[in-house]
RNA sequence: GGCAGGGUAGCUCAGUCUGGUCAGAGCGGGGGACUCAUAAGCCCUAGGUCGCGGGUUCGAAUCCCGCCCCUGCCA
């Protein structure tokens, strides 16, 4: 059994949870319940990342302690997991004490590494990008991103970083191992990055507070990405005895936004301190609207709550990693067409296809014969439900989660073609044919129990339901699959999977 | 301004690296035969200047040049 360390971003605590979140949460945990299944002892981090001068600032305009605000978020993030489904071992928190030792551990080395030197940085400082500006990015003055805010001339001493000294170490990492960076367009962003050259980074700041305390250094916080970015080593017990046990990270899953961070920065603060670096960085695409990003008033139209509600939380999870190719962007013309493809997908792959086989076979194999199930093998669906087995474990060990929910859902495709074509209505009237019969109805039930534990890590709840309505006990693993297969139905009357959902006719 | 990705059927996309069954898939729409089933499933059906203009070639969505537009990152 080997050892699957996955992480996602850390989630900033600077506003409600949305579809973007819930994205990239789903995805991961599609990942971790697939090595789960494929017989790895899995870890999977997830968490907030609650410091900086935005969460500061928030709390005192809300006239509140920062620690109140962000347990508050920090709990309604948990609450929204929880209803997703979302199998996460461990939640890190950056205001967590665990957290604080870790980062002082790791800037304590790169220090003692020679990695960390003083200096005087001064410029002007934008409040809301919590950032220093070039005069030429100023609008009439004014930070183009945050006109409303202050632009202050600032003089720091700082603790600043030595990045510039690690990038041909990690060019030829990259090189050594293209994996590092997935997918390729990724990799290719921070190869033509690193060819331009580094510059060195802060890693303190001295106006702050609401921070991890620099080491020995008192009135200075840690900046951004040493503070956020060691969540992945804190959160496993760094720099105590147990952290050797998982690190490194096999996947560190995140947006494409945040590419950077994770391939660069992270990278060579893990090299100054003598770390290993994780296996692979995946770079995640975005759900957009209308051809660019979320706005606030789509992302509030696109709520959480309500979208889980609609069709059930397994029914979101299948629509968000059925509909956004999880390498790539996915643009939808508008919110209402979001919704109404959610409702279609929703309809005509779960409820019409998935739900309905597994209605009809279940009644045939009931009225046929008495929920009596016999060996499988040896007809034309056997073979695609082989063939699907392998297009799907290859594509899920390649992270394409599309590809391989596509794989799974073709089993469902044949199986309603299979029926279609083997007619066993008519197999019934023929007792000459019964066996015939018989081995139609295997098959079909083999597809559906396969189907079930290929779709286990995208719809958990109701993949576990389907198991137990073809009258298997516990879920196998993949590698258990053929032995495992159901061998009877339950004697139960059942409810439908998926009930069809009829859409109300919209008012104006 | 630099870098990257993209502009193909109503919608979302595949195909472009390795030029000639490359004009495709899914959904939606239209038609049909069945009946085990959630009026679901199955079969048939899409004639879209493959962003625009040149060029190379016997032949280009696919290669080359120029241009337009969209998105993201960086500046």
């Amino acid at each position: 059994m080997s050892r699957y360390y996955l992480t996602t971003a850390i989630d900033y605590s600077n506003g409600d949870p949305h579809i973007g979140h819930a994205y990239e949460k789903v995805g991961a945990d599609v990942i971790a319940r697939f090595h789960r299944l494929a017989g790895d002892d899995v870890h999977f981090v997830i968490g907030m990342d609650e410091h900086g001068q935005k969460v500061a600032q928030e709390a005192a305009a809300q006239g509140r302690s920062p620690q109140d605000l962000v347990d508050e978020l920090a709990a309604r993030f948990e609450a929204v997991w929880g209803r997703l489904h979302i199998s996460h071992d461990d939640f890190i928190r950056t205001t967590e004490p665990r957290h604080t030792t870790a980062v002082q551990a790791l800037v304590r080395r790169i220090r003692d590494a020679g990695d960390l030197y003083e200096d005087r940085y001064e410029g002007y400082y934008c409040t809301g990008c919590e950032a220093f500006k070039r005069e030429a990015e100023l609008e009439d003055g004014k930070c183009p991103i945050h006109p409303s805010r202050e632009i202050v001339w600032t003089e720091e001493e700082n603790w600043f970083f030595r990045l510039s000294a690690y990038r041909d170490r990690l060019l030829e990492h990259i090189e050594a191992h293209p994996e590092f960076v997935q997918p390729e367009s990724r990799r290719n962003e921070i190869l033509r990055l690193l060819e331009g050259g580094l510059e060195d980074i802060s890693a303190s700041r001295s106006r702050v507070p609401w921070g991890v305390p620099f080491p020995d250094e008192d009135g200075h916080t840690v900046y951004v990405w040493f503070d956020a970015l060691p969540n992945y080593i804190s959160a496993i017990g760094y720099p105590g005895d147990g952290f050797a046990d998982t690190w490194p990270a096999a996947l560190h899953v995140i947006g494409k936004d945040i590419t950077r961070f994770h391939c660069v920065i992270w990278p060579a603060m893990l090299l100054s301190a003598g770390l290993e670096l994780p296996d692979v960085v995946w770079g995640h695409g975005f759900v957009k609207i209308g051809g660019g990003k979320l706005s606030k008033s789509e992302a509030k139209q696109l709520d959480l709550d309500q979208l889980i509600d609609r069709h059930g939380p397994d029914a979101f999870r299948y629509f968000l990693l059925r509909e956004i190719p999880w390498d790539r962007d996915r643009d939808f013309p508008s919110v209402e067409a979001f919704l109404d493809q959610f409702d279609e997908r929703y309809n005509s792959d779960l409820a019409n296809d998935l739900g309905n086989l597994l209605n009809r076979t279940v009644a045939m194999a009931r009225k046929y014969r008495d929920g009596a199930i016999v060996p499988p093998g040896g007809t034309a669906l056997d073979d695609a439900i082989d063939d699907a087995l392998e297009t799907y474990v290859d594509a899920m060990r390649q992270h394409r989660l599309h590809d391989g929910l596509d794989a799974a859902m073709t089993i469902v495709r044949a199986a309603n073609g299979f029926i279609d074509s083997e007619e066993p209505w008519k197999l019934a009237r023929e007792p000459k044919r019964a066996e015939r019969l018989d081995a139609v109805l295997a098959a079909l039930a083999r597809g559906l129990a396969t189907t079930a534990v290929l779709l286990q890590p995208f719809i958990p709840a109701k993949a576990a339901e389907m198991w137990e309505r073809l009258g298997g006990d516990e879920m196998p693993a993949l590698a258990e699959l053929p032995h495992r297969l159901p061998t009877a139905l339950p004697e139960r009357a059942d409810s439908v999977l998926f009930p069809r959902f009829e859409r109300e006719p919209r008012s104006g």
